[in-house]
This record gives structure tokens, sequence and C-alpha cells, in this order.
DNA sequence: TAAAATACCATATTATCCCATATAATCCCA
DNA sequence: TGGGATTATATGGGATAATATGGTATTTTA
């Protein structure tokens, strides 16, 4: 399985092309679609992203196991919004105006490793997001050390 | 098998031609029908679709497997109703009359990526889709990440 | 024979490739 | 260990190919 690891700024040009970390790109190097999946954040003005694997593994989980029709509607929304990036020769890909402008992004673009997945950030927005992060779990005494970490995740 | 992702829309045209776009057609590449199989959605005014390789698995489980009555009855229904939309030299399927009547499409077509299928709406129909999926989510408290991963994930 | 379906062609737009260069990381040998 | 050489990575821009889309011509068939 894939695991993304660590914090990376790179730059978008004017065409919207961004290169994918080394690192991530390594990760990902035994995946049949050389590229990445992204989809807007539900959460966060973030992009989502993981290999094709996992959509994969989710796929078929589709037809072999029983959802409620709202848990359905919801993972298909999930496809729908997912766009499929391939890498050119060198690494990069071409981010879509719709994620772009749901991220906020302009000229920089955080990669942040989340283990099987990983997120796209505008820095700043990501700055935010993290004094927001500690202040909530300094106010409810969330012990910030790394717990053992349910197996499967 | 393959695995559809994203929203697209195309342009129908005078004859009810519109391009499949290029990402499902590639999805497509190894199936031995060149082209796509859509038919009524029962429960939305859009069509379903899926490959050829799809509907042949289908009809091998209703050989192989126990399906009730009623079962057997619903997808010999889906069988009867499906079309067989094969793909032009530029990738374009032309819409049966029948089809654009149920799906209400009039001149764009939105292809909504389903993984293991996918579906054409007319984009406004969608859209108003879309705002019932999330409303209904809501209220029934559907966390709209998606759950654990079947294992390996 | 007329209407419909299919093949063929032209073109605008977009996306992708390919090369050049800059920067950073790593190697290697004195 | 130092420091130049080499490689890998990131980034920008112009050339090229792919895609979507409209129209005309040819074939099929009812």
């Amino acid at each position: 399985m894939a695991l993304f690891l660590s914090t990376i700024i790179n730059r978008m040009d004017s065409k919207c092309r961004v290169s994918v970390p080394s690192t991530f790109r390594n990760s990902l190097k035994n995946q049949s679609f050389k590229g990445i999946i992204a989809f807007p954040s539900y959460n966060n003005k973030s992009i989502d992203a993981c290999g094709i694997e996992r959509m994969e593994n989710i796929s078929n989980s589709l037809d072999s196991e029983n959802y409620s029709r709202e848990e359905f509607d919801m993972i298909s929304m999930y496809f729908g919004e997912a766009e499929q990036l391939p890498f050119d020769k060198d690494g990069r890909v071409t981010l879509p105006k719709k994620l772009i402008n749901h991220a906020e992004i302009d000229k920089n673009v955080m990669f942040v490793g989340l283990g099987p997945t990983f997120q796209l950030w505008n820095p700043e927005s990501y700055e935010n997001k993290k004094i927001n992060m500690i202040k909530n779990a300094q106010e409810k005494k969330i012990n910030p050390r790394l717990r053992p970490i349910p197996k499967g995740t």
C-alpha cells in the first residue's frame, strides 16, 4: 500500500501544472494508473488525493457490500467529484479549475502526507487550519502524542 | 475492471451524437465491444451505462447464482431495456430518443463516473439530485466521508 | 426512393510532449 | 571531510498531438 509522509511546497505554473513530490510519486510507482486521484475535501478548503488502488478497492466494495441507499448516493458522489490526474513525463499533474477554486490555491501548493492518502493545500489555509487544530486540542486537553493506530488504516 | 471517475459535460448535436469522455473510453479500451451499454435508470431521470464486460458478468451470474424469481425478473428487464451504443470513429455515441426523453436531455450531457458504472444526466437535473442527496444525508446523519475501506487499504 | 444511420472530413480548442534551464540533492575521490 | 562533479528534481515555454464538435458525403434499410 502507498504511504505518504511529510510536507512539501511546490509551485503551480500558468498552465496549472504542479510537480507531485518525488517521494509521493515513488509511493505510487507500482500502481496501474500513473497519476493521482483528487477530489474536494468536505471538511476543509483543500484537496484530498490518493492512488488509483484505493479507489479500486472502494469501487469493488460498492458491488460486494450492502450499503444503504443514502450511503450509496454519497459514495457515488465521491466518484463523480474525483478527478483522475495523470503524471506528465516530468511527474507533474494539471489541477482542474474546479479543485483550484475549492482549495483557493493560487501559486504555491502544499502537499501534506496523511499515510494512505494526502492533501493539497494553499499553504496559508493550512497554517490557519493548524493553528485552529492546536488551539482546539489544548482546550479539550487532547494529548498530542501518537496513539497506537488501529490496524487497517 | 473498468473504473469511471469524475464529471464531464459534453454537447449533444442535432443528430443526437455526443462524445463519450476520453477518460471513460480509455477505461473501456480493452473490452470486446467498442462502445457503451445504456439503459434508463429506475430511480432517476438519468441514463445508467457501463461496458459490455459488466453485462457479461451479470449474465453469467444469472446462470450460476441463486436469485429469487423477483430478482431474476428485474435483471431480465434490465437486459431488455439495454441499448448497445457503438463508438463512431471519433468516440461518439448516438443517444436513442427513448433514453433522451427519459433523462430529459436537451443539449448538454453530463457524464458522472460511479466507479464500476457511470450515468448520463441533464446537468440541471443532476444539480437538483445532488442537493437532495446532501440534504438527505445530513438529515440521516450520514458521515460524508468514506467508510473504513475494506481490507487492504 | 426517401429517410435514417454511418462513415468521412475540417477545424478550434485543449491537453500533452519535448526540450531548456535552474535548483537542489547526492555521489565520489583526493 | 571538503568540494567539485554528477544526478535527480522542479519549473518554464514552445511545438505537437489529442479531443470535442460541427458539417458533408456515402451507405444501409425500411
